[in-house]
DNA sequence: CTGAAAGCGCTTACAG
DNA sequence: CTGAAAGCGCTTACAG
């Protein structure tokens, strides 16, 4: 292993002129082309490590996953990964497995390792988190939730959730049910719905009651068979594709048929949706795109830019096989 | 933030004799308990790039990885993750998108950042892998996929693939459809299949088509539909859970009903599977646990401890909806 | 068991 | 534009 002596020497130079010419200072023009030709002779590149003792910054981007094994998370951290990698930075994962304790521990941790920054799709932003922010003094963008009081990159939940109903009702349903979930999560629990409500607001002789459940497939079907005691909507609406996932399996298992005789959407776009039987229909979220969008502005924070506080991110109506016509009663 | 030379300072002793402490050097117990006092105090922790710039090395271990977004690879992260931070290392993932080129240029960049070891997803071990495994000098550990001269952590792909023909034997099946993937593949494409050929060849009467697809669930249900062409059989062993997934779906389109008309099985252990219609009978790889297993011996090469060339990870059978009894014929 | 000193590979004022 | 020197925070022989 070459090093910033071993090319000085080389090209007969001090190390700080050398130095300078990777770090864009000003050297003439001779000599930068000379120092190219050693350097791509030698295939030289820096110790990231003694630059980093120096610098006390490295160009590695710290990213905290709730876990890794969600299909938006994925999605996610290859938008990410893909993205710093044209900047010639590193995604380091870190997976707090829901665990909010955790969370607050690799916050330390990252800025301990001198990431440049922190991407963190939270689930719940709490004072503690904030405490955290201000003492590591490293920019922090929010992914999925947001927060005033920091940078925040979000699905925008209220829209989709309003085109999510408006399509459910422009295809003539009026008895609704939406299972969602706890409203401590403000994008999914709160937000979703209350698009979906504005909705309903506009429309005429909606009947619509409204459940909650978990986010797993699992509890899902437990809270679609609640839905299913006693009220029988025409459409049930889900906050997420997995609750959707659930509620399907609930449906057959109550014998009743998709669509035939209850019309069920998802929320995500997951890629498994398009596989199932039927076709789930669903709000498909940008995710990858998202990851990018998140990468680039991660980047621009640690590099002392200034963003918008908060950026949102697209999504579309993906219709398939799992909503039904209706000819909307009177 | 605190340096050595503070805490050194502060216990009026040298440089040295901190870090003597710090890396278990011999210190007198009256030392220790002083310094450990100290350090507990000042919540002094040693700042890790002046470490590696010393030790040449760090606490990372690099994971490379084909995409983010498979059940299998999240899992195995996953699992990795979990392990590695009882160690108090990290991971750094780096995503190849499937791409060749860009796994050996991953190898080198991680073998630059000095990483402990190199955790690979590999899907194909080349000529130029082999290259670059010697020149960095890193420890590898190839999981998914073994090569006789790296080290590598393997499901029992051949087993499992004998368990799962043997069950849908003893279910009663004698006109098999086994829809696999490229030879290029050796775990998924020659020994799940070759297992299964066992199990087939230690029956009696058994009539098997082998047919080849491709990964994704869309090119699956295309194979799928391929199979069904003239061939009637009365299960369908699928090499992967997504193959298995596409197969269903095309079943549906060509009006069959699973398991009713066809039986399938699936390979891998997705939790999706569980909630398809009808449940998927499936082989479960134990993914997180080989992500543990990996990471625990990932850290024994980085600590040059010797461990065994070929591990293995375990399965098992999941029996659920989607195979019928059959009474074989005569 | 303990300390002084050199060195890991860079960067950064400060002179010239 | 260029160079000599100090320093980032550790570790590691080498003496004592």
């Amino acid at each position: 292993m070459k090093t910033i002596a071993d090319i000085a020497k080389l090209a007969g130079v001090a190390k700080s002129t050398v130095s300078r010419y990777l770090n864009g200072g000003s050297v003439s023009e001779q000599m930068k082309k000379r120092l190219e030709a050693i350097i791509e002779e030698t295939g030289y590149t820096p110790n990231t490590f003694a630059q980093s003792l120096k610098a006390k910054k490295t160009n590695m981007i710290g990213t905290i996953v709730p876990g890794l094994d969600s299909y938006e998370t994925s999605q996610i951290l290859t938008g990410i990964d893909n993205e710093l990698r044209k900047w010639n930075s590193h995604m380091l994962v870190s997976n707090t497995n829901q665990n909010l304790a955790r969370e607050l521990e690799l916050i330390y941790r990252l800025a301990k390792q001198k990431v440049a920054g922190i991407i963190l799709l939270a689930t719940e932003i709490t004072e503690a988190h904030l405490q955290a922010f201000q003492e590591i003094a490293i920019p922090v963008l929010l992914v999925g939730q947001q927060h005033e009081e920091v940078h925040s990159l979000v699905h925008n939940d209220e829209e989709a959730g309003y085109a999510i109903g408006k399509y459910i009702i422009e295809q003539g349903h009026r008895r609704l049910a939406f299972l969602g979930v706890s409203e401590q999560n403000i994008a999914i629990g709160i937000n979703r719905k209350e698009g979906f409500k504005r909705a309903v607001r506009e429309a005429n002789g909606c009947e619509v009651h409204f459940f909650e459940t978990g986010f797993t497939m699992k509890e899902a079907a437990e809270g679609a068979l609640a839905v299913f005691e006693g009220y029988f909507p025409s459409a049930l609406i889900c906050a997420t594709d997995d609750i959707a996932i659930g509620a399907v399996k609930a449906a057959y298992k109550k014998g009743m048929h998709v669509p035939a005789n209850i019309s069920v959407t998802g929320f995500g776009g997951y890629s498994i949706t398009e596989m199932m039987n039927p076709a789930l229909t669903t709000v498909k979220l940008h995710f990858i795109e998202a990851g990018e969008k998140a990468a680039r502005h991660i980047i621009k924070l640690a590099n002392g830019e200034d963003i918008p506080k908060l950026i949102y991110s697209g999504f579309e109506i993906i219709a398939r096989e799992s909503v039904d016509k209706r000819f909307a009663p009177g």
